[in-house]
DNA sequence: GAAGATAATCAACAGCTTGTTCATAACATT
DNA sequence: AATGTTATGAACAAGCTGTTGATTATCTTC
């Protein structure tokens, strides 16, 4: 047999698998689904599952840094001159608009993992990653004397907010559109949560 | 046996347990730590556990129930009219500073808690009553009109927001004071994190 | 269509954790 | 010292884990 043909049969139980998990996931949270769980409500062994995976947290780890990966390479894809496009313009940003479409495209994963039931490392890496991507070379741009506050408290606040609404986007049934949901983030991130509440008229 | 002298020795015990949970949950996350493991570091018998508590979620549970008990008393303090002290001046918010002082109190359970091995549901704990008990005051208090975009979104922003300033407050050893904390916490809210970082200059 | 290779199944295993139940020991007040 | 409560110790069935060896199913290629 082929590589070609093994992967396909790989790679429809290694989906089946991720999916289950993510509905098993839905019900009782990552710790309390066992392989057992799993692979009787996917219909497979269980020794299948160890076939492709260490245990349950390399499954884990395997369906995160696949939706990581995804998102890296569509911030890679636009980069050049766009993701800059916030410096100055109050336009949203069109990077932020990709990433909620990413989001909405794979939502069901997203929002059990970001969810209450979900992996609090995720939402660490997912904002880590906002961080490095976006604020980080935002910042380089700025006069350190110009700051008011420290760089470091300056992207966490930035990129928690960020992680948050898109949680609560997510919890919500996802009722606004991402280019929608763009613009309420750069509102409040550009003109500050003050004075989009309309403390400041 | 009187009841208070009982209610010290479980008490004794109960702290015991809870402070070992914290150190075990440092190293290896919630998840990874058994009862056994619990147990067995901090010398008591197995059974004595399940003499307190229902199983490690119930333990959980109390331990949570009790900070979060702690941070509405602490509110209800000092409500009256500082709560509010926030609508119109730049001036830091005690209510928030309070807040950050009693983190600061138990830092290692809220560290660990807060953190990538932590609780998600915590989490999202945490945000709510920081919504019900700041936000949605003074959001009551500004004309829907005036607001640029929904209520739930800037609550939530903020929010998620001041967790993740929190979070990683904890995380990076507590080295600015409470008072600092607040007053970097409110320019960032009042006057937005772009005008913050020095962008509208 | 048959051979060969890979994937999936099945059953069984020791090892571990769990939560419960006894009887017994330790403790602090009166 | 007597009493009531808490802590200990040992033992139990039940469940999940990760592994192994043998068998069957599935797909490509000749």
């Amino acid at each position: 047999m082929t590589e070609r043909a093994a992967e396909k049969r790989v790679n429809r139980t290694k989906r089946l698998i991720r999916d289950t998990l993510t509905e098993l996931m839905e019900e009782k949270g990552f710790e309390g689904v066992t392989v057992r769980d799993l692979t009787e409500k996917a219909q497979i062994n269980r020794g299948t599952f160890y076939l492709h995976y260490r245990d349950k947290y390399d499954l884990l780890e395997q369906s995160e840094d696949e939706i990581i990966k995804g998102i890296v390479q569509l911030v890679n894809d636009i980069k050049p001159m766009e993701a800059v496009a916030f410096t100055s313009q109050g336009e949203p940003f069109p990077v932020i608009q990709k990433l909620f479409e990413y989001f909405q495209e794979h939502a069901d994963f997203m929002k059990v993992i970001l969810g209450p039931k979900g992996d609090p490392a995720f939402q660490v890496k997912l904002r880590e990653l906002i961080t490095q991507t976006f604020l980080q070379k935002i910042a380089t741009e700025v006069n350190k004397e110009d700051m008011l506050v420290p760089v470091e408290f300056l992207t966490t606040y930035v990129s928690a907010a960020h992680v948050g609404v898109i949680q609560h986007w997510l919890e919500t049934g996802m009722e606004k559109s991402p280019s929608e949901m763009t613009l309420i983030l750069a509102k409040m991130t550009l003109l500050g949560p003050g004075y989009a509440a309309g403390l400041k008229t």
